[in-house]
DNA sequence: TTACGATAGTTTACTATTAAACTAATAAAT
DNA sequence: ATTTATTAGTTTAATAGTAAACTATCGTAA
């Protein structure tokens, strides 16, 4: 068993999500949002709830403020106050920013499932069970 | 055989990269350079020229000029021009440098390295293995 | 041998991001 | 009940990042 160079690992994984998203980037733009706001917008089903958010995907509270106000003003999405937690918001997708948001995903499925071809079809279950154990 | 899901996969990858950064970083600051200067600077022996760093590590030129700005005047690197082209900077890590680049990216390791240690280690090598032929 | 297109790197001018401080609401303790 | 601490989200003030335009050099070709 040879000793695992988590330096190297680290360095290939990382360069390969920037690459990725470094080429899709114009895509996504082309539907009305930025990078960034399409992670926000694909994650809200599963965290409706702005601070929720900003743990999830490791981003600063104002910066979540600020792409759900940009979302929001696009229609991408709408606010609820919590009506159990009057702090609290919670988000809703339109139809719209549903829509959107699969377009988004899936180009950028496109460009990442290009790289995850390399895998035949039991490696990427088995990619996917390690990083949900990693998560 | 279930169809894999390529932006479920994309989103871990993405949360985790993102989770381990953000824990690092504070201590990285503390070795008197931002993260993502660590990522040049780790780049650097092989990738001594500042248009192949931007490239490699997807970043604009004008990001890379300014990374670099600062390593040199924190002491971590220097810049020759090459005598064969003039328009090129040839980068070359100090003592400094190389040390302190060292430590930061042990401190990345180590992090990252907590994560994958809720694997066993079948599970790592296998790791390892799918993200290799990602690269 | 100058003219032209391409490349390396920088500067400028603008936008994006965020730390710190804030408001508002809730929870916990006294 | 009232203080105190905590949490959700926003605003402000400042820094970080970058697209566009620039300088300088190179390679090539008529």
């Amino acid at each position: 068993m040879p000793k695992i160079d988590v330096g190297r690992i680290w360095s290939l994984n990382f360069r390969l999500l920037m690459s990725v998203i470094t080429s899709v980037a114009p895509d996504i733009t082309g539907l009305g949002l930025e990078t960034k706001e399409l992670f926000v917008l694909a994650e809200v089903d599963e965290h409706p709830h702005p601070a929720e958010l900003a743990g999830v995907l490791s981003m600063p509270k104002p910066s979540v403020t600020m792409y759900i106000k940009r979302l929001e003003a696009a229609g991408f999405l709408r606010r609820e106050i919590d009506s159990a937690d009057l702090r609290r918001h919670r988000l809703i997708l339109t139809p719209e920013g549903r829509k959107t948001m699969a377009r988004g995903l899936a180009l950028l499925a496109k460009a990442f499932g290009a790289r995850l071809a390399r895998l035949n079809s039991a490696q990427q279950s088995e990619l996917a069970t390690l990083l949900e154990k990693l998560g």
